[in-house]
RNA sequence: GCCGCGGUGGUGGAAUGGUAGACACGAGGGACUUAAAAUCCCUUGAAGGAAACUUCGUGCGGGUUCGACUCCCGCCCGCGGCACCA
C-alpha cells in the first residue's frame, strides 16, 4: 500500500531539489536552437500574489516546460516591476522608505511565486529600483536624447487642488482625485516628452510580422490612428492671416460652408484683435478652459461663437465663415474643420447658430443619413466631380487633383500622441539630464550613470507640483559636465512604463556591468517567441516597448526590429459573481491558502481548467475538488502498475489519443481541454486491472508540464533517478488513434435516427446497405424513394428521400 | 456611436459544418463502514411515455445546406477598449 498523496511534502522536496540541482538555469548553448518564454513580470504589491498571477504563469510555465522536453534551450525568466504608485502612496502614509518596502514585497512574491513550482531562471531575476538596472533605463533615455527624441515641452499635467500634488492620468477616477476626492485641474507644466509619433508608421507596419492576438492588433492600429487626408489653405478676407484645415473625406469637401477652430488654438487671439467678437470670444475660451476634460467629454450640446472673420473657400472662391467650437480638438489634424452638411455634428452646430448648409448628394428618401464617414453616393456640384459615384477610387482621384491643382497638400494624422515621459514623484528613475544656464540640457556622462534617487525625508511631492526630489538642494545643485559652471539636476522622474519597456532584454545578460546586455546574449536569444500577458497591456506596455526596441533596433544596439514573435493574452480570474477581486470587497483569493489546503499541483492544473484561457472566469473554490480528486486518482494508479500488464488495445489507444490532444491543446492554450482528456485518461486506466509501466509512464510525462511535483514523484516512485524536465515529451501513433470499430450515425432527412456500430474496414457500400436496412431506419423510409446518399467517412450516413 | 470578445443544462464549460451538453462542480440513488468522512458505481437538458421511443432544445428573427451552437443577413443583451478624430 502506497502512502496517500501529500502535496505539501512532494512539492517542497522538488522545490528543494530543482534549486540545488539548478535544473532550470540555462546558458546560451549554440548547438541548440532557443525557446524564449515571456510573462509580464509583476508588479510587487503590498497584497501579495494574486490568483491571476498563477494563471498567466502556470500557462507559460507549461508551454515552457513543453518546450524543454522538446529539446529546445529554454529561457523562462522573472522580474519585478517595482516602481510605482501604491509604493510610494504607502511611503507617504507610513514615512518607510519605498526601497525597503519595494525589498519586502519582492521577497513575498518571490515566496510565493517559488511555492507554485515554476520553472524560471531564477538567477536571471530583474528588478527594475535596483540601481544596475535602471542604471540601462536612464542610458537608453539618454540615446534617444541625445538622437532627439526625447525633448522638453509645456504641457497641462493634472492637479489635486486638495492635495496640491500632480496625478497621474491612472490617479484620476471619474474625473476627480484617486486619493481625496477632490477636484482636479490642469496646469502647464514643461514636461519630457518621447517622439513616439516619429515612430507611428513603423509601429504600424511592424504588426503585419508579428503573431499577436487580433484583439492586441486591431487596439493598436486603433490607438496610432492613422488617417490619410488633405491639408487645405484658406485666406482670410481682410487679414494676413492663413487657416489651415485637414480632411479625411476629401469627397465631401465641395459641401463645406463653414470653418470651425479649437477653442485654444493660437491663432485665434490674432485673428480677432480689434474685432467685434472680441470680448465675445475670449469669454467662449474662458468658459471652455474652465471645463475639465471629463466634463468635456460627457457634454453633448454643441456650442461656440462667431469670430467674425471670413475665410475664402479654395475651390469655389466663396466666403466661410469661421466659428470657435467647442468640439474641435486642438490635438487632432490642424485644430482646424471645414464643415458640411454630411456631418452629423456639423449639421447639429450649423442648425444651433443658423449657419446656411448645401448637400452635394441626392437622399433617396429624407430620413436617410448622408453621413460623411459611410462615403456613399452620386454627387453633385462637385465641379469635375459632379455625376460621379463616391468610390474609394474616386476618392483618390480628388486628392490627387487637389494637390495638383494647388488647392491643397497631403497630409498624415494620428491619433497617437508623444509620450509624456515625465512624473513629479519620487519612485521612479531619475532623469539623467543637467541644466546649465549656458549649455541648456546636458546629458549625465555614461560614467556617472545611475544618477541614484537620494534618500528624502518626505516622499510627498513639493508645493509646486515638482517632485519630493526638488526639495533636495544638494542633489539638485551640481555643476554642468560640459562648462563645470554651476547647474541644476532633472527632478522629474520616469514613468512606471520605462523599466518595463526593455526588461525582457535584460533577461538575456542580467548581471552585465558593461552594456545593457551583450550582443551575442541578445544575438542567441531575442526575439521573444512567445509573450503572454494581461489585455490591460495591449496597448500601451506593447506599443510603448516596441517603440523602444525599434529605436534601439535602428541604433543598431538589438538584433530584430520587433521584440516579440508571438502575444497572447489570458482572461482575467474575477471573484464568484462576476466582480473584480478587490481588498475592499473582501473577496480576494489568497494562492497562499489554496496551496496549504490543496496543493501546488491542484492550484496550478485548476487554473487551468477553470475555462478558456482567454477569456475570463470565476473563481469557484469548489471546482479545485475535482483536480484534487484527479490528482488523487493518479496518485492511487501507481499501485496498478505491473511489469506483466498485458497489451490492451482500448487502453492504448485512449493514451495516444490523449498524447495527440494535450500536445495540440497546448500550443493552441486550451489548456481547459487537455485537462479534460488526461481525466478521462485516468478514468480508463483506473478500470484496468493492472497497468503497463510503459502507458503510466507516458501519462506521467504529458502531465508535468502542469503538475511538476507529483509528476516528478511519481517518476521516481515508477524508477527513475532523474527529474522528468528533460525526458522527450511523448508522440502519439497514427495507427493507434484508429479504431477497429466505430459509431456511425445515420440521419434521415436529416435528423439522428440511429446509430450504427461497424468495423474500421467495412467500405462505404457495406456501411450504407448497413444503414438503409437497420431495424430503426427502415419505418422511416417506409412509402418514401431514396433520393441522395451522403457518406462522411467514419462519422455518419446522411439519407434524403422524397 | 465605432472596434473587439461573448451569450449553450442547476453551475463552470465541451463541440468551429456531421450523434449538442465531453470534462468538472452540484444534486439524487447505491456500495463499503457500527457510524461518519474519504473512495467507488449508477442517474442527472426539458416535456410526454410502462417501455420502445417521440417531440422540443445552443439570446431573438430570417436565410444557405441532406445536415447549422458552428456559415450568411438583420436584431437584442452582457463584458472590455476607444470615443465631439474633422
Amino acid at each position: 500500500m502506497q502512502t496517500p498523496y501529500n502535496p505539501k511534502d512532494i512539492e517542497k522536496k522538488w522545490q528543494d531539489h530543482w534549486k540545488e540541482q539548478e535544473t532550470f538555469l540555462v546558458k546560451e548553448d549554440a548547438q541548440k536552437e532557443k525557446f524564449y518564454g515571456l510573462v509580464e513580470f509583476p508588479y510587487p504589491s503590498g497584497a501579495g500574489l494574486h490568483v491571476g498571477h498563477p494563471r498567466s504563469c502556470t500557462a507559460m510555465d507549461i508551454i515552457c516546460r513543453k518546450r524543454r522536453m522538446e529539446g529546445y534551450n529554454v529561457l523562462f525568466p522573472i522580474g519585478f516591476d517595482a516602481f510605482g504608485l501604491p509604493t510610494e502612496n504607502y511611503a507617504i502614509k507610513t514615512g518607510r522608505p519605498p526601497a525597503e518596502v519595494t525589498k519586502e514585497n519582492i521577497a513575498n512574491f518571490t515566496r510565493q511565486l517559488q511555492l507554485l513550482g515554476f520553472s524560471f531562471d531564477w538567477s536571471r531575476a530583474v528588478d527594475t529600483t535596483d540601481t544596475q538596472y535602471y542604471k540601462w533605463t536612464q542610458w537608453i533615455f539618454l540615446q534617444l536624447f541625445e538622437r532627439g527624441l526625447a525633448y522638453k515641452k509645456n504641457k497641462p499635467i493634472n492637479w489635486c487642488l486638495s492635495c496640491k500634488i500632480g496625478l497621474a492620468n491612472e490617479e484620476i477616477v471619474d474625473g476627480k482625485c484617486e486619493r481625496c476626492g477632490g477636484e482636479v485641474e490642469k496646469r502647464d507644466k514643461e514636461q519630457w516628452m518621447l517622439a513616439i509619433t516619429k515612430y507611428a508608421d513603423s509601429l504600424l507596419e511592424g504588426l503585419h510580422e508579428v503573431d499577436y492576438i487580433t484583439r492586441a492588433k486591431v487596439q493598436q492600429e486603433h490607438w496610432i490612428g492613422r488617417k490619410e487626408g488633405v491639408v487645405f489653405t484658406h485666406a482670410v478676407k481682410d487679414s494676413d492671416i492663413t487657416l489651415e484645415t485637414f480632411s479625411a473625406y476629401p469627397a465631401w469637401l465641395y459641401a463645406d460652408t463653414f470653418i470651425v477652430m479649437a477653442p485654444e488654438h493660437p491663432d485665434v487671439e490674432i485673428l480677432v484683435a480689434g474685432g467685434a467678437h472680441e470680448q465675445e470670444v475670449k469669454k467662449f475660451i474662458q468658459e471652455q478652459r474652465a471645463i475639465s476634460d471629463t466634463e468635456r467629454r460627457e457634454m453633448v450640446e454643441k456650442s461656440g461663437v462667431f469670430t467674425g472673420r471670413v475665410a475664402i473657400d479654395p475651390l469655389s472662391g466663396k466666403e466661410m465663415p469661421v466659428w470657435l467650437a467647442n468640439f474641435a480638438l486642438m490635438d487632432f489634424g490642424t485644430g482646424i474643420i471645414r464643415c458640411s452638411a454630411h456631418d452629423s455634428r456639423d449639421v447639429v452646430f450649423a442648425q444651433k447658430y443658423d449657419i446656411p448648409l448645401k448637400e452635394v448628394v441626392d437622399r433617396k428618401d429624407a430620413n436617410e443619413s448622408v453621413d460623411a464617414h459611410n462615403n456613399v453616393g452620386i454627387l453633385k456640384d462637385s465641379g469635375l466631380f459632379s455625376g460621379k459615384e463616391i468610390t474609394p477610387e474616386l476618392i483618390q482621384e480628388m486628392s490627387a487633383w487637389f494637390v495638383e491643382q494647388g488647392f491643397a497638400k497631403r497630409h498624415v494624422s494620428y491619433r497617437l500622441h508623444d509620450w509624456v515621459f515625465s512624473r513629479q514623484r519620487y519612485w521612479g528613475e531619475p532623469i539623467p539630464l543637467i541644466h546649465c544656464a549656458d549649455c541648456g540640457w546636458v546629458p549625465v556622462p555614461e560614467d556617472q550613470l545611475p544618477v541614484e534617487l537620494p534618500h528624502v525625508e518626505k516622499y510627498e511631492p513639493t508645493d509646486t507640483g515638482e517632485s519630493p526630489l526638488a526639495a533636495m538642494s544638494d542633489w539638485v545643485n551640481t555643476t554642468c559636465p560640459t562648462c563645470a559652471g554651476p547647474a541644476k539636476r532633472e527632478t522629474d522622474t520616469m514613468p512606471n512604463w520605462a523599466g518595463s519597456s526593455w526588461y525582457f532584454l535584460r533577461y538575456c545578460d542580467p548581471n552585465n556591468n558593461n552594456e545593457f546586455a551583450s550582443k551575442e546574449s541578445l544575438n542567441y536569444w531575442t526575439p521573444v517567441d512567445w509573450y503572454n500577458g494581461g489585455m490591460e497591456h495591449t496597448v500601451l506596455h506593447l506599443l510603448y516597448s516596441r517603440f523602444w526596441h525599434q529605436f534601439l533596433f535602428d541604433i543598431d544596439l538589438v538584433p530584430t526590429k520587433e521584440p516579440y514573435k508571438k502575444r497572447t493574452s489570458h482572461g482575467m480570474i474575477l471573484a464568484k459573481g462576476g466582480e473584480k477581486m478587490s481588498k475592499s470587497k473582501g473577496n480576494v483569493v489568497n494562492p497562499d491558502d489554496i496551496i496549504h489546503e490543496f496543493g501546488a499541483d491542484t492550484l496550478r492544473t485548476y487554473t487551468m481548467f477553470i475555462g478558456p484561457f482567454d477569456q475570463v472566469a470565476e473563481w469557484d473554490t469548489n471546482g479545485l475538488i475535482g483536480v484534487k480528486r484527479f490528482l488523487d486518482r493518479v496518485w492511487q494508479l501507481q499501485e496498478k502498475i505491473s511489469d506483466s500488464a498485458p497489451e490492451n488495445p482500448e487502453a492504448r489507444n485512449v493514451l495516444h489519443k490523449t498524447i495527440k490532444k494535450v500536445s495540440e491543446d497546448i500550443e493552441s492554450m486550451s489548456f481547459n481541454t487537455a485537462v479534460a482528456k488526461m481525466m478521462e485518461l485516468s478514468h480508463t486506466f483506473q478500470k484496468l486491472e493492472a497497468i503497463p509501466q510503459a502507458y503510466f509512464e507516458k501519462f506521467i510525462l504529458l502531465l508535468s508540464p502542469f503538475a511538476p511535483h507529483v509528476a516528478e514523484e511519481l517518476w521516481q516512485n515508477v524508477g527513475h533517478s532523474n527529474t522528468i524536465t528533460h525526458e522527450p515529451w511523448p508522440t502519439h501513433n497514427e495507427k493507434y488513434l484508429q479504431e477497429e470499430e466505430q459509431t456511425i450515425a445515420i440521419q434521415v432527412n436529416g435528423k439522428l435516427r440511429a446509430t450504427i456500430t461497424v468495423s474500421t474496414n467495412s467500405s462505404e457500400e457495406d456501411i450504407t446497405m448497413a444503414a438503409k436496412t437497420d431495424t430503426h431506419i427502415l419505418p422511416w423510409l417506409e412509402g418514401k424513394t431514396i433520393k441522395k446518399v451522403i457518406y462522411v467517412p467514419g462519422k455518419l450516413v446522411s439519407i434524403v428521400t422524397i
